[in-house]
RNA sequence: GGCUGAGUGGCAGAGUGGUUAUGCAGCAGCCUGCAAAGCUGUGGACGUCGGUUCGAUUCCGGCCUCAGCCUCCA
């Protein structure tokens, strides 16, 4: 039984969908103004783990990540690079498409775009002003008017109260409550606008969730994800849009993860200490990316390391080395490891728990190797179908293992030896060895390995090799 | 100040009221011409002070430290 952390109770759930075997799910995505960072990977390495992982328990998937392609950042950027918007936005969309793809991150279902939703995003600002929820301030913005929500607060624990006590005055608004957010923001002259019924202008950041995620989804649907800093305000004023716009319950599981921190501070692009993806993966395979994030619990600060991405390497080395030889024979065996595994992931996604017993079950693979090859291959089967749960494991062996890690790093590419160079050498060496020339193939080997590759003497007498 | 969450062995990172997490690194053995890889074994931990308990790293309370949200942010 699949249990999930619910941020609106702060406990552990079991999971009942609405309908039977079908999971309706929201992932609020990126504003693309700049390069993704690592943080935003992990969202969607996070989701993307969440999708694979319900359907392999037989949920039928729809799944719904958006593009925030309007908002005052974009505006500024395009503004500060002198390009326009849609050029801006364009660019950053399809980066981020790639980095996604790189990363083996199976695209949403649905990818919709806040400038192709004004019209849903208008409807729903006019149900709130219909139903008394909204009101159209002295400077024309539309606003959410909190107080007209009983339960605001019920997602982040917040008390209203709290929140006005709190509150920072910004005497530039026309709002009635500092809490009061906005829904449509009449443009200033040389602001991209689209036409309403309160004058021309754009939507605010929250209310396009709203409008797009009930669109696609329905006005109730199961899921809704995102990053831990969206919980409040961006999560919260979602369920007050949509719960006061649709008179239903908007979603009923809220899941949120943990920031990626550099230096025990969180990284983000306003403190400017974010490293981006295509940066990290010059120096990283897409999947050793990958698995420093599925190695923490997706609720867990994640802190961004070289170290931690050495030490993820050096696992998937672990993993291929032992799927090294045991092709794929097409029919999947499970085992209890398989069990485990379900049991680690039904507990709100344990992917480190998960990985400890792939680990395990990389254990019997060796053991099994040499001595029983059949079952060895079943176990390889088996732990190619688990990683493929927490999309990776899928590449050949031999090509991990003797691609090199920086391949796209363009600098160290024109100094790596080519694969005849290095099989001309394990002759050479190989010679040197039947002639009980001992000395000189050591030194073929040492010259391999100063040049990154190491040799590995199979216990049949072939000699295979990898790169460091 | 209000509200969350966290403090685990050299590092990363799960978990549990009493019995092996797991990976990397270390040590020893096996294997090897020597290595590498692999296997076997092994050392090393639960911020701090109290409480509950036969027994707490695990439950409760105080304290200390850190992070996050309360403002754009995944």
């Amino acid at each position: 039984m699949l249990h999930i952390h619910n941020s609106l109770s702060n406990c552990k759930e079991p999971f009942h969908p609405i309908s039977a075997g079908e999971v309706r799910l929201y992932v609020c995505g990126m504003t693309v103004y700049d390069f993704c960072h690592i943080g935003h990977a992990r969202v969607m390495v996070v989701f993307d783990v969440v999708v694979r992982y319900l359907k392999s328990l037989g949920f039928n998937v729809t799944y719904v990540r958006n593009i925030t392609d309007i908002d005052d950042k974009i505006i500024h950027r395009a503004a500060e690079n002198g390009e326009s918007i849609s050029t801006l936005t364009e660019r950053f969309s399809i980066a981020m498409q790639e980095d996604a793809l790189r990363l083996g991150v199976i695209p949403p279902d649905i990818e919709p775009r806040a400038t192709d939703s004004i019209l849903i995003i208008q409807a729903m600002i006019e149900r709130l002003l219909a139903t008394g929820h909204a009101y159209q301030a002295a400077n024309k913005d539309i606003y959410y008017d909190v107080s007209r929500f009983a339960s605001y607060g019920k997602l982040s624990g917040k008390q209203i109260a709290d929140l006005r006590a709190g509150a920072r005055v910004d005497v530039m608004e026309a709002k009635d409550d500092p809490l009061d957010f906005v829904l449509w923001k009449t443009a200033k002259p040389g602001e991209p606008a689209w036409e309403s019924p309160w004058g021309a202008g754009r939507p605010g950041w929250h209310i396009e969730c709203s409008a797009m995620s009930t669109t696609a989804l329905g006005n109730h649907f199961d899921i809704h994800g995102g990053g831990a800093d969206l919980q409040f305000p961006h999560h919260e004023n979602e369920i007050a849009q949509s719960e006061a716009a649709t008179g239903e319950p908007f979603v009923n599981y809220w899941m949120h993860n943990g920031f990626v921190r550099v230096d025990d501070e969180k990284m983000s692009k306003s403190l400017g200490n974010f490293f981006t993806v295509r940066e990290v993966l010059k120096h990283y395979s897409p999947e050793a990316l990958r698995f420093f994030i599925v190695a923490s619990h997706y609720r867990s600060p994640l802190n961004y390391s070289n170290q931690n991405l050495d030490t993820a390497r050096a696992a998937l080395t672990r993993f291929y080395t032992a799927l090294h030889g045991l092709p794929a024979t097409g029919e999947l065996i499970t085992s209890d490891y398989t069990t485990r595994f379900h049991a680690a992931m039904n507990d709100d996604f344990n992917t480190p728990e998960a990985l400890a017993v792939c680990f395990d079950l990389t254990r019997e693979i060796n053991r099994a190797r040499n001595e029983d090859k059949t079952q060895a291959l079943q176990l390889a089967g088996e732990l190619r179908y688990l990683g493929g749960l927490l999309g990776f494991l899928q590449a050949d062996p031999e090509q991990f293992l003797q691609g090199s890690a920086s391949a796209l790093d363009e600098s160290s590419t024109e100094a790596t030896l080519t694969a005849t160079a290095i099989q001309t050498a394990i002759a050479n060496r190989e010679a040197a060895r039947k002639a009980k020339d001992f000395k000189g193939a050591d030194r073929i080997r040492d010259e391999l390995k100063r040049q990154g590759i190491i040799l590995e003497d199979r216990p049949g007498g072939a000699t295979t090799w990898r790169r460091e």
